[in-house]
DNA sequence: ATGGTGGGTAACCCA
């Protein structure tokens, strides 16, 4: 069995202490975090490897984006793709002993305009989902685990209202089809989904709400998902919301499951 | 309808 967990840390130089209290007080098996912002060598990895995350693959840039996977458990690193040609920092891979690869995503969050004509973001965002569509059509995964601040709250039940989002990014249908679609093609399951199949959820909330636990206008933009081979085996899916209330923190939480391998 | 708060970097970019 293992614990994994994913977390939009927005700046891990900036939250390196709080990313050792998730480690501390969770022990995740292995951490996959996102909009490190910055560049690999730059990562303060003795902290995290004091708590016994001696294995690390990356990929960062200066200031922007940037992925990471933290592991107490052998990884070694599976590669990256250059979604959309964008030139970002949004991907990499990690492979486990027992063969399981995770995949480790940053999709572009698209701008304000939910359209692609005004807003350049909007498109590069559509364009990056349909590449993710077309690689996993052509790599048909198995034995894989993807996860990733994906930037889309696919489901009514994944905000806080669905009326008043739709055409808001991160909730409008085109952006939910594409999702679907790159979802479909790899034949991913939604564990937290699975694990937790109603009610509202939520992952994220804006830093700009006077008092985000009281006003709770939350989004779940964060996900993990399995491939039917092992998706039976993941479980024990947890959002930790009281990370959201510490003390600068991310704007997300970080999202939990356990599986069965 | 608008502006609200963060992070990075060193003028404004991005979320």
């Amino acid at each position: 069995m293992f614990t994994l967990a994913t977390w939009n840390i927005n700046s891990v130089r900036l939250r390196e202490t709080l990313v050792a209290r998730l480690l501390t007080d969770e022990a995740p098996d292995i951490l996959c975090l996102q909009e490190t912002k910055s560049p690999v060598e730059k990562i303060p990895l003795e902290a995290f490897r004091a708590l016994g995350y001696t294995h690390f693959v990356a990929r960062g840039q200066k200031g922007y984006n940037g992925v990471a996977i933290l592991s107490k458990l052998p990884i070694e690193d599976a590669g990256d793709r250059d979604y959309a040609g964008l030139g970002h920092a949004r991907h990499v891979a990690a492979r486990l002993e027992n063969g399981v690869t995770i995949h480790n995503f940053y999709v572009p969050a698209g701008g304000d305009i939910p359209d692609r004509e005004q807003n350049l973001k909007f498109g590069q965002k559509l364009d990056f989902l349909t590449e993710m569509r077309d690689a996993f059509h052509a790599d048909n995964p198995q034995k894989s685990i993807m996860v990733g601040d994906l930037n889309i709250a696919p489901r009514e039940d994944d905000v806080w209202s669905h009326k008043q989002l739709l055409k808001i990014v991160s909730h409008t249908p085109i952006e939910v089809e594409h999702l679907g679609a790159a979802q479909d093609a790899g034949k991913w399951v939604d564990i937290t989904r699975q694990d937790i199949p109603s009610g509202l959820l939520y992952s994220w909330w804006s830093y700009r709400a006077k008092d985000w636990d009281a006003a709770d206008k939350g989004r779940r933009l964060d996900h993990i998902w399995a491939t039917p081979d092992i998706a039976s085996a993941g479980h024990n899916s947890r959002i930790l919301r009281p990370v959201r209330g510490w003390q600068q923190p991310s704007d997300h939480v970080p999202v939990l499951a356990s599986f069965d391998l």
